[in-house]
Formats: C-alpha cells, structure tokens, sequence
RNA sequence: GGCCGAGUAGUUCAGUUGGUUAGAACGCUAGCCUGUCACGCUAGAGGUCGUGGGUUCGAGCCCCAUCUCGGUCGCCA
C-alpha cells in the first residue's frame, strides 16, 4: 500500500513537467475553485505542492480526506497555467491519478489551526505540540536550534575540544538551586540527583588531563519559570580549559559565537573579539545592571547629591537617587505614563521624571520641586533642551535596578537611541567573592565558592589579617552578556585546596566544610590539579536570541509551561502504590482545603 | 508565596451606564463557481460568557471567593 516518494514537497521545479512521481505529506488545505476543479495544497516537512483535481471521481475522493490526515499522491508533474512566484515550487503542480489516506485526522475541527498555531491559547499548543510544531513558522526554530547547536559542536571540535558525556544520575549538591532528586532502589532513603551543571565532573575531568572538555549539557533546576527561563532543564554548552586563564577562555568564545551569530541570527552582525570588558561594579553603576544592552546609549547617573531634600518626599533623606537622562525627547504624556507603569512592574518600585522644555524650563512630573535647584541640575546632569530625565530612588540596590530597567525600556522605545539589529557582547568581570547577606548580616560567598579570588591565597591571608576587606576582594570570574541577556557565567577555578579552605575560612567555615560539600573536587585536587577555567553559555538563550523570540518555549521542541508541567505528556503525573513501595517511599501530602 | 494581566463559539477577539434573541473574523458543514493560491459568493451548525456564591426586577458586565494560564518579584552557586 505505502510506497516511497519519488520526492518531497519542497522539491518539484520546471525541469520535473512531465516526470511521474510519488509524492507524501499532510493535506494542508483544500480550494475549491469550481465544482469540476479544486485545488489540494500537500505539505512535508520541506515544503508544499499544488495538487490539481479536475475529473468527478478525483474531486471526490479528495474532498472526503479531512485536513491534517497524511496521504500518498501519485501522478505527473505539469507547468502550472497561472504560476504563483510566493512558492517554492509554484511553477508546478501535480495532476494526481492515484490517492491514497496513509493516517486519517479523525477531526474535522482542530484545536487551532496549524498555519495559525502561533496565534492559539499557549497551553493548548503545548497539549498539541505535535500539530503546533507542524506550523513551518514553529518547525523552523526547531531547525534553527539544530543548525546552531551543530555549528557550535563543528566549532569546538575545530578548536581542540573533546565532546566528554557526564553523569545525569549523580550526587546532590549542597550549592545553588534545589535539586530534582530521583530514588535509589537499591538503596533505602538514598537519593541521586539530577545535575544542576556538569561543574564538578568538568572540573575533575581536568584533573584527570583532559585539556580542554565541552558538552552539550543538559542542566537540571527545581526554580520557577519566567519568559527567557525554561522551568526544570535547560541546555548549556559546556566547557572547561586545562593550564587556561580568563583571557583564553575569552578567546575561545570570542571566535566561536560571533560567526555562529552571524550566519543563523536574525541580524546578520555581531561584536568581533575582543568583546568590550565591563568591570561588575562599573556596569552596576553605569547601566543600572550586571547585563547592559550595548545597544542602548543611555546611562544612570547619581543624582543622590544633587536632588536630596528637594522636598519630594521618595528623595527623602537616606534614600539614593538615580537618574536617566534622553536626549531629543519627543514623546507624549501617555508614552511616558506607559513606561513608567511598566517600569514599575519590572522592577518593583517607581519610576519619577520630569522634562526640559524648548525654554530651558522643567516641566511636568515631579519638576515643581526642582525650581530651588534649577541650574544645578542643567550643570550636574549635563541637560539640553528637550532632554527627558527618568529617576527613580530608594536603597542603592533598588535605585539602581530601577534605573536599569529604565535604560532599557526608554532605550528600547524612544526612537534614535538604540540601534537593535546587532548582537551587541560583552564580559562582565571582577564579581565581587564576598558580600554581606541581606539575612544574616555576615559575610557570604557572592557567587560560587568554586573561583578563584583575584590575587590568590596572599588576599584572602591579607583579609584574613584585616589589612585588606573582603568586601572589595573580587574573583577571576565573568559572565557573558548580549544585547541585555545573561548568556553565561565563568570563572578561572579555585584549583588549590589551600585557597579553597582560606576562602572557606572567611565565611566562617573551613577544611571540614569543603570536605562535605565538595569530597570528590578537594580530593581530586590533593593529586595535583591544573589551574583551569571555563565557561557555559545557555544554548536555549542564544537560539531565542538568534531568532529573535521573546519566550524561550518558542525554541524548545518540547516545553513545559510555566508551572513546571508537560501537557501532552502529562508530567508530573502520579504512580502506582508498587511503585511507591519499591522505593521505600511514604506519600506525605499536604491537606487540600 | 506576593503583585499585575487574561479567561465570551473549534480558534482569535468585540461586547457601550447593568436591559429584547450575546456578535465579528477565521475554521467547520451544505450549496454555487473551470486557474485558485489568505480564492470568491450564499446559507447553516456551533455558547454552562472559567467555576461557585452574592447584589439586583434583571448580570458577560458590579461585589466576594476559587480555579487555570501568562508576565513579574522572591528564587535561579
């Protein structure tokens, strides 16, 4: 019955008229152009074709078979009479003499429809993910992700990187996001634990010299979902370099990424190495974040100084003071209304702003408190006339994110201060080791306790002496950033055990400490270990980056929506009571009220 | 867990101060149409207005509760 295509749907020209072929896919749509001529739109995976039915018992058939069903056509290809230049393969089409149902849609009505998909309710396309991905636009990001994840993997293998497979049964970690944990049977109460990163087997894969590791790896967090984080897994491309330094992991990627950006991204240019370096605490003051777009022009200033005690009551006394200022500002009251509420909602506290007429005058906002301090303002924040200034005020840590969203959001919509169609990179650098924690009040690691603190052994000793403050020691630790996206973090790896435990010591822990949470890596390290240093850039990110998506669900085959569910498959779903027995597990649910 | 938004036909949406039989487009069904390609034309079917309660002579609309989805904050070494 089934047979094989001669060809596929994508692929049929002028120079095949007259050819008999076999053609299969799905009935896309039907048009019935009269009673004695309908035209069939079939549809494969690499394109379309026009089937043309023009005898009583062909029409018939035809129009029986519902949409979506998979057929088999078989027939002789002709010149069409009126071509349509929008299609591929337009020029042509097939004069069907055999039709055969290969798998019937048992559905005259759909849950979308698949040219449309995109338009439906997200949690129906999830539930039928297998009709939404049918939709070429949806396919097409699947496609994308392939070719970016080939191209990387070609480019990697080209700079000496061996692709090493990890553990995905493995051992809880005491650090970072919860774990999804799986059961041992074999071991009563035991569990593994899916892992976060390969960070540790990366790390003890150097340590057994191998020089220069990657992976295509997938990660696994129990942490909440938002718009550019897929909830439970994620895929990062891992890697890790032998006797390395920051610089030569920098150089590693400022080669690999730009021209994968360049030929699969939605804009056909991207920074060249080396991409620009951003010291943390510049970037936390200059952008308002740790991931500035580079895009933008815009910058935060302090005005703390300058607009205290100007009587409006959030700039009270205490409170710091950001401000933003755009230039060539043309926009309407209900423009800066919307911006200020989504402002608000991103980042959590108010924004504030007033305007510089043509007269050099402050209007509108809070400018009514300005008048005592009206030159001094022109002065310190460098104003024009037409200039638009976005404030915002509160602890430093909230001025300042405040004022990050602001950049990014005037940045984004007033016109001439951005130009978008460019992958803008660069590296975040000197991460602060230690901060003081918001609970607590003491001193805690700032990131990861597995980097290296820029200076080694003799700051932390100095620290430790009080001749230096821990506060200002930073790591050898960077985050890769583009167009305002957190692409990766990195460092240059703590590999000495002396440092490792000092480190520990500051935080009030010691030998001990780092025995139990990390036995494997100090152990390993005790056996003679390489300075070493890596990165991993998150794959699902970068594909949404190059195809210029806004929900990172658009470049993943398979999603779970935002609670952590699959839809279709119906996970997390319960098991059997024998299941539960097996793994010596008690159910203990909480009481539904 | 907090906050914001959404939930009306298979799908996307409209629905005025609370007032007759809840509309449109696409899709679906039937008919017409010999070159369509977002085909066109005519007709039809299709609704627990998320759910429960309340206010009212009367609720899609107002109030309360609740569920679901999305965004966001917390969280994400």
């Amino acid at each position: 019955m089934f047979q094989s295509r001669t060809n596929t749907c994508g692929e049929l020209r002028l120079a095949d008229v007259g050819k008999r072929v076999t053609l299969v896919g799905w009935l896309d749509s039907i048009r019935e152009v009269s009673a004695n001529l309908i035209f069939v739109v079939l549809r494969d995976f690499y394109g379309t074709t026009q089937i043309v039915a023009d005898c009583e018992e062909m029409i018939r058939q035809l129009k029986e078979i519902t949409r979506e069903s998979t057929i088999q056509v078989t027939g002789v290809v002709r010149e069409r009479s009126s071509r349509n230049p929008k299609q591929d393969t337009g020029d042509i089409e097939l004069v069907p003499e055999r039709v055969s149902v290969l798998g019937r849609c048992r559905y005259h009505e759909l849950p979308f429809q698949v040219n449309r998909s995109r338009e439906a309710d997200e949690a129906v396309r999830l539930k039928y993910r297998f009709l939404d991905l049918r939709n070429p636009e949806v396919k097409r990001n699947m496609v994308l992700r392939s070719n970016v994840v080939a191209a990387l993997r070609a480019s990697m293998i080209e700079h000496g990187f061996l692709e090493i497979t990890t553990p995905i049964l493995t051992a809880s970690s005491p650090e970072g996001a919860r774990d999804y944990l799986v059961p041992a049977r074999n071991h009563p109460g035991k569990f593994y634990a899916l892992p976060q990163a390969p960070q540790q087997f990366k790390q003890l894969l150097m340590t057994a010299g191998f020089d220069r590791y990657f992976q295509i790896a997938p990660c696994f967090r129990d942490e909440d979902a938002r718009a550019d984080r897929s909830p439970g897994e994620f895929y990062q491309l891992d890697m890790e370099m032998a006797f390395a330094t920051q610089e030569d992991v920098f150089a590693v990627i400022e080669d690999v990424l730009p021209p994968v950006f360049e030929k699969y991204g939605a804009y056909h240019r991207a920074s060249s190495a080396p991409f620009v370096r951003i010291p943390y605490r510049e970037a936390m003051d200059k952008y308002g974040s740790d991931k500035p777009d580079l895009r933008i022009d815009l910058t935060v200033s302090d005005a703390t100084d300058l607009l205290a005690g100007c009587g409006f009551e959030p700039f009270a006394e205490g409170n710091r003071i950001k401000a933003v200022v755009v230039s060539g500002f043309k926009e309407t009251r209900k423009f800066i209304d919307k911006v200020c509420a989504d402002v608000e909602v991103q980042a959590g506290s108010k924004m504030y702003w007033f305007r510089m007429d043509e007269n050099g005058e402050f209007v509108g906002g809070i400018s009514k408190f300005l008048s005592d301090r009206h030159d001094a303002v022109i002065t310190a924040l460098q104003l024009t006339p037409g200039c638009f200034v976005g404030l915002s005020a509160g602890t430093l840590d909230a001025a300042r994110k405040t004022a990050g969203v602001m950049v990014k959001t005037l940045g984004a919509r007033v016109p001439g201060h951005m130009d978008p169609e460019q992958y803008a990179f660069c590296w975040i650098v000197d991460f602060p080791m230690y901060e003081v924690g918001e609970e607590s009040g003491e001193l805690e690691f700032c990131h990861n306790p597995f980097s290296m603190p820029s200076g080694g052994l003799a700051v932390l000793e100095a620290a430790e002496r009080g001749e230096v403050d821990p506060l200002t020691i930073t790591a050898d630790q960077y985050d890769l950033v583009c167009n305002g996206v957190e692409l990766s973090s990195g460092a240059v790896r703590n590999h000495d055990p002396d440092i490792m435990v000092k480190a520990f010591e500051l935080v009030r822990l010691g030998e001990a400490d780092v025995k139990a949470k990390f036995p494997a890596m100090y152990n390993a390290f005790c056996y003679g270990a390489p300075p070493h240093a890596g990165i991993a850039p998150g794959v699902d990110r970068m594909v949404m980056l190059l195809a210029g998506e806004e929900s990172i669900r658009e470049i993943i085959p398979f999603p779970m929506n935002k609670n952590a569910q699959d839809l279709m498959m119906d996970a997390p779903s319960e098991v059997t009571q024998r299941q539960l027995d097996e793994l010596h597990i008690q159910l203990h649910l909480p009481k539904k009220e």
